[in-house]
DNA sequence: TTAAAATGTTCCCGCAGAAAACATATACCC
DNA sequence: GGGTATATGTTTTCTGCGGGAACATTTTAA
């Protein structure tokens, strides 16, 4: 991987790091395989040799264990051509899923999601006020016993939910989501007691940012700065060397009310100028037949990106629902401007794009979130049969 | 340390993380226990044993390497009046050493740091004009020299240089140091080719916060965001989650360089309205005697503050140079108006304070990350003598 | 002086991956 | 079509690491 030394985790000095032991050594390789084949698809068993280095001899034993704990396949190998006896394909099993849930304004979906990213099932139902914790909960346990019903055998390794709002740290509590109108709730104990399964709980934008990098537009580039812009804002996210930018309480990242102009108008969260009142969908809407006033509203967005690069200097800048209509209208221009206002001219220019995954990226972002635990300790993790 | 998964070291996929054997979990103990007394001082065996929750055999054997590889050293018990057999104390041993370099705009500076974060020695000459990189690497050699003399015995892990400028993220080339007159040098070969060691490169900033965080004001804050007013403008570093933000090109953590008034004079990068020209020494000096000023000038601080509150949520934010002195005379100010720009202002304040180590920060810095290759693999870096 | 408690030390065990030997399955060559 | 080279799966044996028990050592307390 070539990590550099000066970006390696160093042990907080608060406290000593625990010590390793030979079944740390297990659970670190079990975890390092698992979670090459679920991101990286189908591997030959020969291919986990030469990538992680290991004799192949202790790659049949992990594999067999994987195989055995449910979590992997293997298939007999695909003709390639080569010369010699064909490699094992191992490949994560599709009945192995998480559950995701979205609660939003005006509806509610929950997915499973098997642990290759793939959308196995899912149920939205549309709400005419936004829906309580309880509504929430309520229709994830109805909705899951439906998937349960649809596809049998399917094993569940928790769930999670992408809530549009600020989550503590503690990945249970909701502090503030002003558009659900929940504030200070412990959705993690809610749902996990309607569903009697693990769960976490998360805002949106980390959620989405993570689908991309797993499976989307971000696909393994380690630092991502991330704005999405929805009818409840501008969320934001980024990826700090291959990590989720959570922050000390869990409200890192909220670049939507980063400020972007200092005479402009008053913002909900108290000020004035923030990217989010600055460019929101009204203005959008409102800017669609005004050549000028689109302009305007992309340097707008050029400007916020301009003042993230010099922060995180990302590999990536992703933007995603009206923000990435607006590049998408006003590419050649968003890309001049940041350039203009680049803090490093002579360098190359930072690369933009569009999400990826439509429709599909909170669901799927919220099952990595769940499968985390998973990858981390293959064999650690009970699976539960829905 | 209790680390939630979220946050925790998810393997990048676009290679597969490195297959684990029993010797790295040695390399893995031996780091801890090094690591440990590094940071938090003379511990007991006792002590590491019920940190790490490692066997006392095992502590033993791996305290004994340590000793065999003149990493440590073992004195007997002081008195603590407990019953039971004293256990020995481990503590560093202060002949091993990393040598520290700071070129700066009018001067030079080498120091010998002992790995207990004590300066040893140190050297310093003044100089007219800014130095070249040979200038600073033929410096280096003859202080290094001179210091070997003055601590026989000395042993040394490699050389690290603080550069006030950007540093490219393979901490070898300085791609512009401005006030230096350095674009595009490879100094780290400069460097180890003058002091035949192994060398890195690294921003001032970020040298300075490492600092901070191993033995200053942010000792063991995870989360901090660093801002340092000095001379040649304003350098910013952050810590995320433990680790320095470095970004995608090593570019992260330019703070100096955020818009903090959209109608802001012109700055040197060439946009308008960055923190450092809206707040620098020239209208800090100018301002020292007029209320009205200093009040304004405090609450531009405190905007830049809030706008990195909502992007990193901060455990705490620290103060150096000219900042923290603004800040010393406008606490109360800056405290209220960071309140009340806060983007949560219902929950407690975010921290604030001033650098703790003076005129050694950059030294004991810059010698923490040459310390870093021995602190991960204690027994796999060679000491050299000086 | 003796007992209790805590720690250091030694020896043996189980588990992890490595390495070598062997088995198997493919392509290539004649 | 048969033999050979090559690559991979499988089995067995070996080495290294930490755990744990038994014993030794050093202190306090009774």
């Amino acid at each position: 991987m070539g990590e550099d030394l000066a970006s390696a985790a160093v042990p907080a000095h608060t406290s000593v790091a625990r010590g390793s032991r030979n079944d740390n050594t297990r659970r670190h390789n079990l975890s390092s395989l698992l979670t090459a084949v679920h991101y990286g698809g189908p591997l030959t068993r020969a291919q986990l040799t030469r990538d992680t280095g290991l004799n192949r001899s202790t790659i049949g034993g992990l594999v067999t264990e994987l195989a055995q704990l449910g979590l992997v396949i293997e298939d007999a190998a695909a003709e390639t051509g080569a010369v010699g006896r064909p490699s094992l394909i191992v490949r994560p099993r599709r009945d192995v899923a998480a559950l995701a849930l979205h609660p939003d304004v005006d509806a509610i979906e929950l997915g499973a999601v098997a642990i290759d990213g793939t959308v196995l099932a899912r149920r939205r139902v549309s709400v005419d006020a936004p829906p309580t914790p309880q509504d929430a909960a309520a229709f994830a346990w109805e909705a899951a016993r439906e998937i349960g019903e649809e596809i049998p055998g399917l094993r569940v390794v928790g769930a999670a939910a992408a809530v549009p709002g600020l989550v503590a740290i503690d990945s249970a509590t909701v502090v503030d989501a002003p558009h659900l109108g929940w504030r200070g709730v412990d959705f993690r104990e809610t749902l996990a007691e309607a569903l009697t399964l693990p769960v976490v709980v998360g805002n949106d934008a980390n959620m989405g940012l993570r689908a991309e990098w797993s499976f989307g537009a971000a696909r393994g580039v380690d630092t991502v700065v991330f704005l999405n812009g929805s009818a409840s804002g501008i969320g934001g996210a980024a990826l700090v060397g291959g990590r989720m930018l959570r922050g000390g309480r869990g409200y890192g990242g909220e670049f939507g009310h980063m400020m972007i102009r200092s005479d402009g108008e008053r913002c909900s969260c108290g000020r004035s100028g923030c990217l989010e009142t600055e460019l929101n969908a009204e203005r959008l809407d409102a800017a669609a037949h005004d050549d000028a006033a689109l302009d305007a509203l992309a340097s707008t967005l050029a400007a916020a990106i301009a003042n993230l690069e010099c922060a995180f200097d990302p590999d990536l800048v992703l933007l995603g629902g009206y923000l990435g209509a607006l590049y998408d209208v006003r590419r050649d221009l968003v890309t001049a401007r940041v350039r203009d206002l680049a803090f490093r001219p002579d360098v190359e220019d930072v690369a933009i794009a569009r999400t990826a995954l439509g429709g599909n990226r909170l669901l799927i972002g919220a099952a990595e979130r769940a499968f985390a635990a998973l990858l981390q300790d293959p064999a650690g993790v009970p699976l539960v049969a829905l």
